[in-house]
DNA sequence: GGGAATGATTAGCT
DNA sequence: AGCTAATCATTCCC
């Protein structure tokens, strides 16, 4: 501050000490002194630096004329460099204070949503099976369909507004960026204006702008979201299975009893046969079908395991209706077996039973499980497969020796810790070493 | 209308 | 990534 008005009081006894020189602040007319005569050339001086200082202040036409006259003043480049001088001395405490802004994490998370809702994003391919991923919505199939198109069509309206909308403020961003930019530019050679200054006054124009964009992005998601709440979020909307899936999948269920975690290829062929057929839309790597499936299994056990007692008859209404197609399996089986070598694995060749084509008894279990599950795993397949024989056995009456004495039986699936086995253990289902009758005598907690 | 049933979602765990 | 357990939200059924 000082030495600006020391340098200037050395030029021309005008004082601008406390005055900022870019901020372009008209300064008294210096000629309010008395006008003494002796200095003429003090007098120009100031009248130069006071047209320079306010020639910001003026309309476009006076302000050309005039920075004509100063262009062509003699002084002029004597002048200039000093102004450039002070300039770049007080120009030193404005910069550095604010570079490069860390990314705003709301922008950020707006982005992100936007992305993620397909509205920034690049435009999604409109193939068939493509765009659906988030609508996860559960119904039938058409409906589905129907409110799919209906959502992303409203989807992307909006995506097209935002789109217009965020190219109309990025070209107005840019066409008033040039026109600055111009304007400092075509200032600088009146008065001293450095490149970093130009730079520094862009950045905040952008940051205007970025400003403005922040909000057409809020409300972007906004909209976003309501349409969600309106259409998708009828992902809580639910619908009941028809009662053909939920029979199959109980079948499966209670056939598998011991151990009812479908593997992957399981749960696609259940959804397949419970006629969810809607387009396979990839989430993760799920099948949205598989995802019902795993719903499905996930709750049926939980509330199976909470409550055994209550799903008894359930049960047994599954395990018998099961166990006569296995029955049937079976006896084909062990006709079979006289002639053909049997192909599967034995794993434990668990007593009497010979159950070369057990996989074929519930969708082909042999691939559905064998392949994931191994080793153990085909063995508490066959486990449940006798489970199920038991039970039916039991229910008939009659047979209950044939397995029933077998203590190894306890099923073997897991392991014993904690797991799907302690709740399961079947004794309380197919109950046949607690005699006949008995059965439902298993009441809850 | 109200409770039971049931599909979906979520947090937390492994 | 898949599971459990709790919970939410809707539908079913009396």
């Amino acid at each position: 501050m000082d030495e600006q008005a020391r340098i200037l009081q050395a030029l021309g006894g005008v004082n601008l000490a406390g005055h900022s020189v870019q901020g372009g602040m008209a300064l008294p007319p210096p000629h309010g002194h008395d006008g003494t005569d002796g200095d003429g050339r003090k007098q120009d001086i100031g009248d130069i630096l006071h047209q320079i200082m306010t020639i910001t202040d003026q309309s476009l036409d006076e302000a050309q004329a005039k920075k004509h006259g100063l262009n062509c003043h003699r002084m002029k480049p004597a002048l200039f460099s000093v102004l450039c001088e002070i300039k770049e001395k007080t120009g030193l405490s404005i910069r550095g204070a604010q570079e490069e802004d860390p990314p705003d994490p709301q922008l950020m998370r707006l982005d992100n949503m936007l992305l993620a809702e397909g509205v920034s994003g690049p435009e999604k391919g409109g193939g068939s099976a493509a765009a659906a991923a988030a609508a996860a919505a559960a119904g039938s199939p058409t409906d589905n369909s129907i409110e799919h198109s209906d959502y992303r069509a409203k989807l992307s309206q909006i995506r097209q507004i935002y789109h217009t909308e965020l190219e109309k403020y990025e070209q107005a961003c840019n066409e008033f960026t040039t026109h600055v930019m111009n304007l400092l530019r075509e200032q600088s050679r009146t008065r001293p204006i450095s490149p970093k200054e130009i730079e520094r006054m862009v950045n905040i124009i952008h940051r205007k702008f970025s400003s403005i964009q922040m909000q057409l992005k809020q409300s972007t998601c906004e909209a976003v979201m309501i349409l969600r709440s309106r259409f998708l979020d009828a992902r809580r909307k639910r619908r009941n299975f028809s009662k053909q899936a939920t029979e199959i999948l109980n079948e499966y269920f209670y056939s598998h009893l011991s151990n009812p975690y479908p593997s992957e290829e399981a749960k696609e062929e259940l959804a397949k046969k419970c006629s969810i057929t809607v387009s396979q839309v990839r989430q993760h790597h799920l099948s949205i079908h598989q995802k019902y499936v795993s719903n499905w299994f996930g709750n049926k056990r939980i509330r199976y395991k909470k409550n055994i007692g209550k799903f008894q008859e359930e049960a047994n209404l599954y395990a018998a209706k099961t166990a006569v197609t296995a029955a049937h399996a079976v006896a084909a089986a062990v006709q079979n077996s006289q002639t053909n070598s049997p192909t599967t694995p034995n794993s434990g060749s668990s007593g009497s039973f010979n159950l070369p084509n057990s996989g074929d008894l519930f969708m082909s279990m042999q691939n559905l499980n064998g392949d994931s599950y191994q080793g153990a795993q085909v063995g508490a397949n066959v486990q449940s497969q006798v489970d199920t024989l038991r039970h039916v056995i039991s229910q008939t009456a009659g047979y209950n020796d044939v397995l029933g004495g077998n203590p190894m039986y306890s099923p073997h699936g897991l392991n014993g810790n904690g797991g799907w086995q302690d709740a399961t253990t079947p004794s309380s289902v197919i109950s046949p070493t607690e005699g006949p009758g008995s059965v439902h005598s298993d009441t809850s907690n």
